[in-house]
DNA sequence: ATCTATGCCTGGTGGC
DNA sequence: TGCCACCAGGCATAGA
């Protein structure tokens, strides 16, 4: 499940091999990842010339120029590299054909994932990304911003740090490993956490973020090597899978239960 | 306005 | 071994 230090890491990759090459052709197995004009993606995009990949949070920029694939790998999508000749695998929906006799290949076997044809100029205006919240690392990120969005809710903090449009690069993984750094049990309601527990998602969040991306992301319950996406940081986990486990700071157990239908993980000892 | 429920999806798993 | 209900969950959207 790709969250913004994944992401991270499949754009580098991304980057560092596809600037410059342009695509031949696009062909799609399962078209329904495309949510915009399915022809107008094909016509437009068929001769362009890759100039760019960034993200922000959980969104791949891949820039044509004039044009942006806005792309959101949600739970399992994924991209490859790989010769045109080479036989195409189950969940391979969507297909670029490149001029150096490569594909770029994206994978979801569930197909949960999303890509939006945008102009690159209006990217920051679209639906899907003007709504989108401050990164955990960036040195913009406060606690007053923090505390400001959620000293008002009534919804549980582990939530509050799910929505996008607060902070913007969290999934479940992260989250629940933020909430366990910063002493916080999920469950707390968004107003009763104070300026400086604010301060403390503030900075754990950005202390994980920062070295989970510096692993290359996460790698849990994942059956397939991924382009740019074999990360290291579950090594770091201290309670997300963790169940039935002693908490490695006070031994306690590491229980699981569902805030906002997620499955979480915590420690009752640690955290209050 | 704000919260809750559902749909999107497939593969893995546990129960029988 | 096979069948089946259920679970994983990010996000949009419909409904309350």
């Amino acid at each position: 499940m790709p969250e913004i230090a994944e992401v991270r890491t499949v754009r580098k990759v991304l980057k560092d091999r596809l600037v410059g090459r342009t695509i031949t052709n696009i062909s799609y197995r399962y078209d329904g990842i495309i949510k915009s004009d399915k022809e107008e993606f094909k016509n437009i995009l068929i001769g362009k010339t890759i100039t760019d990949v960034d993200n922000f949070g959980k969104w791949l920029f891949i820039k044509l120029d004039d044009y942006t694939i806005l792309s959101h790998l949600r739970m399992e999508g994924k991209y490859y590299i790989k010769p045109s000749t080479e036989e195409y695998e189950k969940h391979e929906h969507i297909i670029f054909n490149l001029d150096d006799g490569y594909d770029l290949r994206y994978k979801d076997v569930r197909k949960f994932g999303v890509m939006i044809l945008a102009k690159t100029k209006d990217i920051y205006n679209t639906l899907e990304i003007s709504k989108l919240g401050i990164e955990p690392d960036s040195k913009d990120l406060t606690k007053e911003y923090i505390y400001n969005k959620i000293h008002d809710s009534k919804l549980p903090i582990k939530e509050l740090l799910l929505d996008q449009s607060i902070i913007n690069g969290f999934g479940n993984i992260y989250v629940d490993e933020v909430l366990f750094a910063s002493h916080i049990l999920p469950t707390r309601l968004g107003n009763t956490i104070t300026l400086d527990e604010c301060e403390c998602i503030r900075k754990e969040g950005s202390k994980i973020i920062k070295k989970a991306t510096e692993c290359g992301g996460t790698t849990i319950r994942s059956y397939t090597s991924s382009l740019g996406v074999e990360g290291t940081y579950q090594k770091y986990l201290n309670v997300h899978t963790k169940v039935n486990q002693k908490c490695p700071v006070c031994g306690n157990i590491i229980k699981k239960t569902r805030v906002g239908g997620r499955g979480t993980y915590l420690c009752d000892n640690c955290q209050k």
